[in-house]
DNA sequence: TTTATATGCGCATATTTATGCAGGTTTAGT
DNA sequence: ACTAAACCTGCATAAATATGCGCATATAAA
């Protein structure tokens, strides 16, 4: 029983924010957090977010890479030129002349789980997305890094 | 039956070098790697030596937070000005004048383990260290942060 | 050196995290 | 609207990680 899209979201949401206000030292101490805010979640589901938020344990616990950290995207982000979608699960960006197989590792050294795998060429790069919601949250992504690099 | 102290550092190092090479899956991959290497270790160790350099997983595996990431001190160690000790667990930082809360907060950010806690004044800090080794651990880290920072 | 204290480590195990599976829900296609 | 396919989630459990304890060694004190 899948709740509505919006509530997966939503406790994602919830999630990194309690994630800003420090770290959780166990994915439970999660679940209770948001239960206290009317989450409803088991550990499973924590267990899952965790990994799609990109989050990283640390001794002091779960953790959000801030920004600067973690994300390669940001440095190459001045080589993006264009991005555009072709279905739920190819990602098409241009880039700058000859930049392709730089931002394409870059992209791959990112770790994003809703990237299944890419292809760089001269100044274009085909992404395969896992599917809809995972091409959604990858554009974001790629937004988020570029506005900080 | 504690190996002598080279061991552990040693292990500590390979380690180290290990996972500059990419991100180790898991604690385990990483004994067999250092068993192929010729060291004994358990996954307790491993555990353990973790926590101690810092280490962090990430969806990849565990990684060292590599320059640039993860360290707050970096960031401020151009306030520092003088590092001393006085005994196995007391450190004694002089800052620029009224940084002392500021890199306290820092060193208290940075989560670095052989570091009981710390107060800073206005141009001084005083550091509480767990032991010998941790003091000399910590400035160990403080140097190599100082020269990334 | 002898004695006392602290440290390192493995073992066994508790705790925590990840995941195969099944069931229910939404979405896409006709 | 009906059907099929893709999803999300919890449950149960496998896998991975952390840790209390005890012993052996090292370090400090006397």
């Amino acid at each position: 029983m899948p709740n509505s899209p919006e509530i997966q979201s939503d406790r994602r949401q919830a999630i990194r924010q309690i994630l800003e206000l420090g770290p959780a030292g166990t994915q439970l101490s999660l679940v209770d957090a948001l239960t206290s805010q009317g989450f409803v979640a088991t550990q499973s589901s924590v267990s899952r977010d965790l990994k799609e938020l990109g989050a990283i344990k640390t001794a002091q616990g779960y953790e959000l890479p801030g920004p600067g950290k973690g994300d390669e995207v940001a440095e190459v982000s001045g080589l993006l030129r264009e991005i555009e979608t072709a279905g739920p699960n190819l990602v098409v960006i241009k880039t700058a002349i000859g930049a392709a197989q730089r931002v394409a590792l870059a992209l791959d050294r990112s770790g994003w789980p809703e990237m299944v795998g890419n292809v760089g060429g001269d100044d274009t790069i085909l992404v395969a997305t896992r599917n809809a919601a995972a091409q959604r949250n990858l554009l974001a992504k790629i937004d988020r890094a570029s506005a900080r690099g």
